[in-house]
This record gives structure tokens, sequence and C-alpha cells, in this order.
DNA sequence: ATAAAATGTACTATTAATAAATCATATTAA
DNA sequence: TTAATATGATTTATTAATAGTACATTTTAT
């Protein structure tokens, strides 16, 4: 049966996910912890860090970030500091952005 | 009511799934795409979009790298023939890794 | 100013993620 | 080698994610 949602995922995702999967099964052998011990430190069940650590992409984003923080693995390649920063700048940006995005009719009235 | 998980995140988990979602935004914003139209790209719903711009843990990482993937925004800061050549790179190194963790008991009958 | 369109929320039904337990297999310290 | 233990895989029950819809609010082109 299986009636698994089976959404298509780009290349681009697919290799994104495993590399991050990989990463953090490689940062958690560095470390000597066994996946069991891993998973109760992350506050997760075993069978989920392992789809984690294989890329499944149905695990949810959270739990993913959440093992790979406590894995030492680094999100975007920043430190903790570097990262509150780097978010306070962004919201900073995006505030100047428009808040909605519409199509503006007729360019110039085409002109030329 | 209301009998969500309350899964506890650290700061750092919490401030990379923010960063990320804005990332995303900024790059939908810039493209001149609506929350509609880039939802409709990606294969998913409009609520779940702004899921992932809000930075909700919940989603699954695979539609939000998706939906990096479709805005341009780069995951580890590579493109996809990079990201191609780090996964198998990254993939021999792990080869080489012990395939399971054990303690190794008494370390040394613990002299001191 | 105003009207059209985008965004923000909330609700429900359906589908999928997750935890927990179990068993089989693989691995490694001794 | 072998005995202990980690890993892999499966199954079930519970909980949460997701799509779809609808409606209120905000935004912006005119």
């Amino acid at each position: 049966m299986s009636k698994k949602k089976d959404r298509p995922y780009s290349p681009y995702t697919s290799d994104a996910l495993q590399l991050f999967g990989q990463l953090i099964r490689e940062a958690r052998i560095v470390k000597r912890l066994s996946t069991s011990e891993l998973a109760v430190r992350i506050g997760i069940s075993r069978a989920l860090l392992q789809r984690i650590e294989k890329g499944d992409p149905g695990c949810s984003v959270g739990v993913v970030f959440e093992a790979a923080a406590i894995c030492g693995v680094t999100l975007f390649e920043l430190d903790q500091r570097s990262l509150a920063r780097s978010l306070a700048h962004q919201s900073t940006k995006l505030a100047l952005l428009p808040q909605s995005v519409r199509l503006s009719k007729a360019v110039v009235k085409d002109d030329f």
C-alpha cells in the first residue's frame, strides 16, 4: 500500500538534505555518541534521528536544525552570535521592502 | 485546546529558522512573486509558504529546502554542482569512519 | 480616496510524522 | 571468535502537518 505523498524534490534539495544528514552523522560519530544517546539529547526518537541522518525530506525542519545545533554542525556557517546579528540585519533589510507584491500594469505606457 | 507538541528549540535553531524564512521572503519579493504564485511553483499551499517564511519549526525540511531552491536561496552557500561534489566527498569521508559507536569500558582501569 | 489584490488568520478534513516497541542484522571490544 | 551492543528496519497508535477554504485586514496602483 504505502500512501505516502511522494512530493517531487529537485536534485539540489535532495543533495542538500543528504549532505546535511551526513554532516550530522559524522559529527555524532566523531563525538562518539550512539544514535540512542544523541536522540535522547535532542529529545527525539532514535528512529527519527536515523531518518534525519538519511536525509529524509519528511522530517520537520525544527528537529533537523536542532540535531545539527546539538552536534555542532553550523547553519549558514555562522556561530550563535553571528547568526543573531545576521537575523537582526536581515529583519531590518526586509522591513524596507514592499509589504505586498503586485504586478504593475503597463510598464510605462509601453513607450517607443 | 491547542494540543501542539511544544518542543523546546535552542535559540540557535530558532534564529536559523527565522533567518532562513526571511531570506526566502526577501528573494520572493525581489523576484516580484506573490505568496500564491510562489506557492504554486513550489507545489505547496499558500498557508504553508507563509509558515515557512515565518520560520515555523514544524514545516517539513523538504518543502523548506525546496522553497529555498526555487527562490534561489543557496544551501550551504553552494551552487548545484558544488553541492553535488561536496556530497560525494562527504560520503567518502563518512565511509571511513567506524560504522557503530561503542563506549570503550574502563578507560585505563581508572587510574590517575 | 478607493478599489483591486495581496497578505494574515482561522477552521476542518485528510494525510503524514513521530514515538515506542520489537526483531533482525551488523559491528566491534575483548 | 564471540558476546555485547549499536544499528537498521518494521509495525502500530497517537499526534501533528498540510491542503483547501473562507474571511478580515492591509497594502498599493490608480
